[in-house]
Order: structure tokens, then C-alpha cells, then sequence
DNA sequence: GCTTGAACCTGTAGTTACTACAGGGGGTAC
DNA sequence: GTACCCCCTGTAGTAACTACAGGTTCAAGC
């Protein structure tokens, strides 16, 4: 951990593949520390943030919110959290992707099914606008 | 159709399920036209406007675009859409609805494989942070 | 030493699809 | 007449960024 590992927010935007607006904003909303500056007000991010930022890019990869990545990231820097805690936040998590796969189930089957009952073509009449008028077999869930 | 049928916001909103205020957005952004007045202002929905709002509100259960809802609204609007650009839009529709299904099941699949990982309990050591930081056997897609 | 251009700084507005609120007017029942 | 609900308007808040305007600062080349 020399000084050259200290890098400016576009340095840090390139490495982590971060838009650069994004790392200001997450210091903004108090999920990255406001770092050292330079005399000029330049911000200097040590590989601790750098490490930091990764953690919040992967975890929002894995779809979890800014809310639960700030209860994460308060027992990380708790340093005494314990597995279960943190598996208990990913289980819920895990438990709300779920429930929007079967959302989306449900929906790609009626859209499916609604589409499958339309000829296509150049007729005026449409069972896809008429299952939206409520004329249709399928019905508001 | 006769006079009686013609109801007022709240009215409105009472029978078709929807917000109020939604209502009132709705004509905002131009998905609903605006409506006849009263002398004082309140607003009045025949039974067009109100099986209007009923085919937007089944578009959006449906997880049409607002976007989406105005292309297949002034397809309706025209009275000579064809039943293939209806169609078209809704396959399209589908395919973002399969592949938001796609995405969030290989999100469930690494969520469930990283939590499987985890002993829980109260030990300090975590490979759930552990793969968030990028130390773990879960690297970020 | 000077100039040029990229990189940085700040605050603010736009995105999607609503929802909620403040502050006021209208309608009706008692 | 007064209580109370409904309606009106404009504006701000939500999530998670992204983009922009207008202004410094840095580093390289001459």
C-alpha cells in the first residue's frame, strides 16, 4: 500500500467500471466515505475505497438496493457482524428476486398467450386490444 | 349512455381500482385526453374516457411502458391499425419480459449458490462478504 | 513561461411512473 | 350557516442514477 495506489475519481471510475457521476453520487447519499483531497480539492481514493467500490458495484449487481448495501456495508464496518446476520439480508433479498421471477412468469404467460390468440397480419380487429378493452378472454389479474 | 354515466374523479378512481392522483397524471402526460368540465372546474368521464383509463391500467398490470401504451393507444386512436403492429409491439414487449426473467434468474441462481455457502450462525468470517469484496468463489458477472 | 486540452470541481435537472402534500374552492347535509 | 368531504392547482418526493452547465486545475508540448 504505497502512495501511487492513491488514485483521482476518474482513474477509479475507469478501473472499477463505475460511471464517474455514479462514485460522487454514492459519496453523496453516504454509502463511499468522502475521501482525502489534494490542496485543489481533487479527490484521492486509497485502494480501501477502491475496495469499497467494488463491494457496492458487485453487490448491486446481485440487485440488492442502496438501503441494503448500507445495512451490509454498517456490518462490515462494524467489524463484529456475525454470518448470520448477513446471510438473513441475502435470504430476503434472495426471497424478493423470487417473487419477481414469478411475477414475470405469470405476466409472460398471458402475454404469450394473448399474443398467441392474434392472427397478425392486416385485420382491423385485434384480440390484443380487445383483451385490453376487457372484451378479451383474459382478464385483469 | 345517458348523463348519469358521466362521473367524476373520484368516482372514477373508486371503480376502476386506480390512484387518484394518477388519474390526473395520466392526463398530464397526455395518455388521457382531458375531459369536459363543470361550470366550477370539476372534471367529467363518460363511459369512453373510463374504458380508456381501463385499457391503460390493464396495459400497465400487463407491464406496458407508459411509452408503450401511448404507441398502442394512438394505433387505437387511428381506428385503421392493423392486428400485426399490435402484434408486433407486444412481442417485443415479451421478449424484454423474457430476458428481465433470464436476468433475474441467473441473479437467483448465484444469490442462492453464495447463501448456500454460508454457515450462518455467529461467526465473523463470511463468504457472502467475502464474494462482495471479490474474494469469494462468486466473481461479478 | 504560455497555451491547450483533458480531467476535475460544483450544483442542478432529467429519467420512470407515480404518490403525496399544501393551500385553496365547491357542494351538500343538517 | 357551518361542518365536512370532494375537488382544484402546482410542486416535491420516491430509486438509482445520469447528464449537463459553468467554472478550476493539471500536465504536456512548445
Amino acid at each position: 500500500m504505497t502512495a501511487s495506489q492513491v488514485i483521482k475519481r476518474g482513474e477509479l471510475a475507469r478501473r472499477s467500471g463505475c460511471n464517474l457521476e455514479t462514485i460522487r453520487y454514492y459519496e453523496n447519499i453516504g454509502l463511499l466515505q468522502p475521501p482525502e483531497r489534494t490542496a485543489s480539492g481533487h479527490r484521492l481514493y486509497p485502494p480501501g475505497d477502491q475496495a469499497r467500490l467494488g463491494f457496492i458495484l458487485r453487490g448491486r449487481d446481485l440487485g440488492f438496493s442502496i438501503e441494503e448495501l448500507k445495512s451490509l456495508l454498517s456490518l462490515v464496518d462494524s467489524h463484529h457482524y456475525s454470518c448470520g446476520e448477513v446471510q438473513d439480508l441475502t435470504n430476503n433479498h434472495l426471497a424478493s428476486v423470487r417473487a419477481k421471477i414469478d411475477d414475470l412468469t405469470r405476466l409472460e404467460r398471458t402475454l404469450a398467450d394473448v399474443s398467441a390468440h392474434c392472427e397478425g397480419g392486416d385485420v382491423p380487429e385485434c384480440p390484443i386490444i380487445d383483451t385490453l378493452f376487457g372484451r378479451g378472454p383474459v382478464a385483469r389479474s
